[in-house]
DNA sequence: TATAAGTATTCTTATATAAGTTTTAGTGAG
DNA sequence: CTCACTAAAACTTATATAAGAATACTTATA
């Protein structure tokens, strides 16, 4: 057999969800309607709904019904932003310092984003904890995806509910690579922390719905208060 | 109705692996025998075994059968150390010095790890890469779970494919804490690294198939030719 | 050695029934 | 008539079962 028929459901729904047929927070059709729609039986368009649910594409619940996962500052920081405080509680970072400019891809970023764009914004933002200033994050994303970003300056809080409320940009997964380094004068002086203490820094690559790399992201990180959280499995 | 009958299912096959009836590496009775066996049906038995398989305590392949998780040293890295070199690659760190002591727990390991031992073995090793040392990890483990541990030494390289070998203890998943450090001159010399630079401090608690805390370690990674790489879903 | 048939396994699909939510209709009291 | 409460119906996802297809390996045979 070429392909089974839940993938194509599954990738149908994705398509269906990228061009906007159900937007975030929609309600999908149920498993018997997209099952006719579709062609397949309720149980074939069951496993493509619950392999989207494993994906965090969609959510279900009995007797409620399917919806198309809605970016919350909640849910966003709960699986973007991974410092916790030593009691393992999530912290919500007040946002301080912010700057967005417009510039030219560097070579790399341009390889690495999606549609190789030639320029790129520039987001970068200093962020509290408690008063004391713990966290910097620089974010790159291509112009083409993200028009008149400019405009809507200053920026909420959570960056990935605003590209999903006003681009229809869906953030699902990302990567990152995380190193220690010592605070040079330039950065301490930048964010207002001390010089020569240790940071933890991060490069991060954000993909959305469609596997387009839609961000890459570099975060500083003051790590004596809190702690960055890993699960594996 | 109380409890689906896949759950029983999935618990029951749990059980029987943790209790040695399917060992590491073994084949699974077929779908079909499972479910004769527990009194249910095909389709019942293969959704609980898809579940094991989505939490990586069975594999399956088509055609073949579904086997009990076996560590190797080449999986046990891929799930658990998490240090890529710059191009993504996986490292196989060579191990270098290596010391195992029995101790006193501490009040926090005795709290945490299971059966609330009153000793513990403490593992230290020194790892290098290309000939540098770059990493150092103290694994602390209950007495009672791992006897005559001491014994062994030296150790294999891959920690949890000897927890799995010679004691049946099949480590399924894990939590870490990071965050950056600067390395003082005690750590300097014990690892054989500059004083002075910027050093990944990472805290892990690793949990076993029945969901027993069975070690806590500290890791120290020196991250200027190596990074430390997450995925988030 | 190559090829084909046979056997054992998981994978896919379909159908029926159960269970959880919400809406609607009905009923009685005030 | 209106409000509050209840029962029933409708609409949803969840669970269970069964049959046939696809895949992997073994064995027989030319």
């Amino acid at each position: 057999m070429s392909e089974p028929l839940y993938k194509m459901v599954y990738r149908r729904v994705i398509e269906r969800i990228a061009e906007g047929t159900y937007p975030p927070g929609a309600m999908l059709p149920n498993e018997f309607d997209l099952a006719a729609d579709l062609g397949v039986s309720q149980g074939t368009a069951r496993k493509a709904l619950s392999a989207l649910e494993d994906k965090a594409i969609v959510q279900r619940r009995q007797g409620k019904g399917t919806f198309v996962v809605l970016r919350t500052p909640e849910n966003s920081l709960f699986h973007f932003f991974r410092l916790r405080t030593f009691d393992g509680v999530q912290v919500t970072p007040e946002p301080a310092k912010e700057t967005v400019i417009k510039r030219k891809a560097s070579q790399n970023e341009r390889e690495t984003l999606c549609d190789h764009p030639t320029h790129v914004f520039e987001i970068t933002r200093v962020r509290s904890f408690k008063g004391q200033p713990f966290c910097m994050e620089q974010s790159v994303v291509p112009v083409e995806l993200f028009p008149g970003l400019m405009e809507r300056t200053p920026l909420k809080n959570a960056l990935y509910v605003m590209f999903q409320q006003a681009y229809s940009c869906i953030v699902i997964s990302a990567e990152e690579n995380l190193h220690a380094a010592i605070a040079d004068a330039e950065l301490a002086d930048f964010m207002g922390i001390e010089k020569g203490i240790a940071v933890l820094v991060s490069e991060r690559v954000t993909r959305d719905l469609l596997d387009r790399t839609v961000e890459m992201r570099k975060g500083v990180y003051v790590t004596n208060e809190l702690t960055y959280f890993v699960e594996m499995n």
